[in-house]
DNA sequence: CACACATATCTCAGCACTGAGTTTACTTCG
DNA sequence: CGAAGTAAACTCAGTGCTGAGATATGTGTG
């Protein structure tokens, strides 16, 4: 499955390096597809998308926060946590409220029950998580988190050129 | 960032093993994130997305194949690859084939033209997804291959049931 | 203060995709 | 052969989200 097509060999075979980081790419998206399909079917069941789960979660763990650092967090557009945000305080689980200091800002937090339904659902969550990543080891969980991170590091911002 | 809030403490502390798992789901996303955001950017300045690339690139390694056949490869939905191959068809870049011997099913081959654009536009995204990479060595890369093949066998066909 | 610029949120049109259901064709099996 | 079951592709209404631009506020400089 891996090894090149004998059929139709590339004409211009990239070099292995190339090949290495294609595999990795590959191997990562389909590895974050596996999970991301559980974790959305079970969020799914309290009729939540995993974007909104994840702005409950940050909310429960670490309280209330401006809908931007919600947003930095879990990787959404501006417009996409304004419409998480709506969609959760429309439900009753979030509420808006003002940022003392900053009349732009806005501060999202859980109310009542949007606590106690994440208290509710978030370790059969993590239960899933769990089983969903039962093909790794304790180690080799570290060693995962430890290679991801190195990636993110080297991916994160180098882009805009290399020295202005 | 990744030590327990001492302002919020958890009332469930979830298990080690559940509280790296998530660790490793976080890291997965984040992961995944960067190096989709580089490749969506990249491909876009072809006015394609990371999914017609996908098709694209499986069609000039593999050769023409079933809409299913790519549709398993490249991970969408059976609505999905029957949109995406109208696209590329709408662009002259892919084309539709009866396939001998079923007649239900159709090929997805490339045209010249898409040949011609894939042969062009794909060493520059091999090398887009490289530097993506960077981060990770020769042999890290090999670990991470590793390790996702491994989480992505053990979430594979788990969900169903244990024992029948 | 006036101006330019930065920052936080919101608006909204657009879009790539999903997934349930449909159609058509292949495959058994009696 | 006909019925039942499976499989491949397609249809299409629905959706979660993006991203450019708008609005309002904050911040720094002369």
């Amino acid at each position: 499955m891996n090894q090149p097509n004998p059929a139709s060999p590339p004409r211009e075979t990239p070099d292995e390096e190339t090949a290495l980081a294609l595999r990795t790419w590959i191997a990562l998206a389909r590895a974050h597809n596996a999970v991301a399909t559980r974790a959305t079917a079970d969020v799914a069941r309290h009729d939540l998308t995993v974007a909104e789960f994840g702005v409950l979660e940050a909310l429960y763990h670490k309280g209330p926060m401006l809908l931007s650092e919600v947003q930095r967090r879990i990787l959404v557009s501006s417009g996409g946590i304004t419409y998480l945000v709506d969609r959760l305080e429309k439900r009753g689980l979030a509420e808006r409220r003002d940022c003392p200091g900053d009349r732009r800002a806005r501060l999202v937090g859980l109310t009542a029950s949007g606590e106690e339904l994440v208290r509710r659902i978030f370790p059969e969550h993590a239960a899933v998580i769990r089983d969903a990543l039962a093909g790794l080891g304790r180690e080799e969980k570290r060693q995962a988190i430890r290679l991801l991170h190195a990636l993110l590091a080297g991916a994160g911002a180098e882009p805009p050129s290399e020295a202005a």
